[in-house]
DNA sequence: TATTAGCACTCGATATGTGCGAGTGCTAAT
DNA sequence: ATTAGCACTCGCACATATCGAGTGCTAATA
């Protein structure tokens, strides 16, 4: 999905009529809301399609032979398909934009917030979480390359040095060095200042290429500096910021232990980072994915709607909330995509300095 | 409980024959590794007690009067109660330090790692949740007062500076400061010298008190870095860091997902810090919380088996595990002792600079 | 008096049966 | 093409029967 919503339009979508999709859509409008399988009088009642239930029927069967809804047994209503959840997405959601309301008070509440990296990413997922019902998913802008801001040495004993490192994005990073050699607190600050005016603005590959001179403690240091940059560029690890989980367990689908345990291992293993920051690279915007395609097998009876912010190629991030195949897509949509632009904003201020 | 597993003495147990203790010992024995209600004739089979089920029926039913026992119902087997547990930790439970083996891998491991807190603070809790086989919960070492070591303003814009606070005990913090009027890197780094002069080693009271004659600049700095202080300060939300979440949800006491939803509900609020913080007070060593007691009231149906670590008065954070109450308290125990001890060691260290 | 064999009894777990009702699919009429 | 009518299906809730583990009690025994 881009933002116009063409993006699907060439997908080989079998031709409906417009009352199929009419029916198509109050499904997943209904069963959105009620959580259960809908039936035509349901449907023929609570919307003035003008026809009667055993016309609905016929079509709900024709619909279902397409592979846009399901049985779960004979006596039971519809239950959209992925395919059906997909169709709706693409083809019969109205895709508005988050009513000024919200927006308003969405970007009044990060305003209120002092400019700290960490408290976004909390109020980023909380709003999430909070608007569109479903567990969010945030990660901090990752820098393609640490570029060293400043860097400070401080003695904490004779043998022991604190190294504290500014990179550019404002993130700092601090680790202990062990000494070689003991050192003043006086020849660490040489050291500092020597460093801040050979290296300030280079990344890890530059810094190693410069071919200087250094005493043994400088060597060290250098040594310390290049290590936490290295680790800072080749960090697996990315930390995801969530929230809304334990509203979202209270959904009927989790009305099951297993169901439970497999969504906590997924989210505690903390592997969706990854995927989340590569994936959502092809088309900008707001991508949805409904039941695990592609690189999330794992996430098999879930959709995910996420989209990507900040700059490309200097810090970007991702961004999405995650939940039930049976979710609130336009609600979702528009708050993720909302929320991606505001923090792309943000995040073009703080990288400014 | 302390070291010497002598302070829980005086409760007011009952007198128990041996052979009541022995059965009471093989029914928490033999429930914690199946899981089931233990009967008359498994214990009778798998300990040479010498005595026939009848006999042991009867004590069973003796040692249920007392409430050390129950029934799941009538024709099962016998569990024990929160005061079976209390009994066998306090009175029954053999004491033992952790395996030499163990203590020399676990070793190991943290001198392996770097010295550097967050790492520390994610492998406490992988080795306790891993050892104890339960979910683990670690809490950074608090200082009662942030003192400043060392403050550096660097320019992100002529409007932003970014403050970088350096706290005693390594504690590094960030956040950034908008000025009222331009300053440059030249001026920012005019104040950061002075401020070092004058507030190194203060506590943020102390810093306030200071009556100096200041200008614009250095107010609005002395602000941000005092702003930044009372947060350390008063930091209610201590963050947990915890491991073993998805192993420990593995056992059957988690089959129904109300009592999932429950823990992970319990755990991700993050009100467990506090009384973790405040509640090992008493006493030293390690304590064990049963089904929630005290200040616990949250943590019903669980058991608690905790320590603090670190140096009273200077910084210390606790840590421990949570499982059911069916847990294996003497692995716990001995764990979470061990590896409070280490930590204590570590921390001294940290601190001493 | 403490222990124990014997045995009736209880109750959860499992399987099977029955009625109910929602919702379908089909057919024949419109 | 639509729709009324209706038989049919199947999950759900509830009742009933069987089984077996493990108890509690009683009476015999050491």
């Amino acid at each position: 999905m881009d933002e116009s919503g063409t993006l699907e339009q060439d997908a080989a979508w079998d031709a409906l009529t417009q009352r199929q999709r009419d029916i198509l859509a109050v499904v997943v409008h209904q069963h959105t809301r009620t959580a259960s399988p809908v039936g035509s009088t349901t449907i023929a009642e609570s919307y003035p399609l003008g026809v009667s239930p055993a016309t609905i029927r016929n079509e709900l069967a024709r619909l279902e032979e397409l592979g846009y809804l399901t049985h779960p047994h004979t006596s039971a209503g519809r239950v959209p398909t992925e395919k059906g959840y997909r169709y709706f997405v693409a083809q019969l959601m109205r895709d508005a934009e988050l009513p000024l309301a919200e927006q308003r008070k969405i970007r009044h509440q990060f305003y209120q917030v002092r400019m700290n990296l960490e408290q976004w990413m909390r109020l980023t997922a909380a709003v999430l979480a909070h608007t569109a019902r479903a567990t969010s998913l945030v990660t901090a802008p990752q820098a393609p390359q640490a570029r060293l801001k400043y860097v400070k040495l401080i003695s904490v004993s004779d043998m022991v040095a604190l190294v504290v490192l500014v990179l550019y994005g404002s993130t700092v990073r601090q680790e202990m060095l062990f000494l070689e050699s003991p050192a003043t607190q006086e020849e660490l600050e040489r050291v500092s200042n020597r460093f801040n005016d050979l290296f300030a603005g280079l990344a890890a590959d530059e810094i190693e290429a410069t071919q200087l001179a250094l005493s043994p403690l400088e060597r060290q240091a250098q040594a310390g500096i290049l290590d936490m940059m290295w680790v800072e560029d080749h960090q697996h690890s990315v930390y995801v910021y969530r929230d809304g989980l334990t509203e979202m367990l209270q959904q009927p689908e989790f009305s099951e232990a297993e169901r439970v345990r497999h969504l906590v291992q997924v989210l505690e293993e903390g592997t969706l980072a990854e995927p989340m920051l590569l994936s959502s690279g092809q088309g900008s915007g707001v991508q949805v994915i409904i039941g695990g395609e592609g690189s999330w097998e794992e996430m098999e009876g879930y959709s995910i709607v996420l989209s990507q912010y900040g700059v490309r190629g200097r810090a970007f991030g991702a961004l999405g909330v995650l939940g039930p195949l049976r979710m609130r897509y336009p609600q979702a949509v528009s708050t993720v995509r909302y929320v991606s632009r505001l923090l792309t904003e943000l995040v073009k201020e703080l990288y400014s300095g």
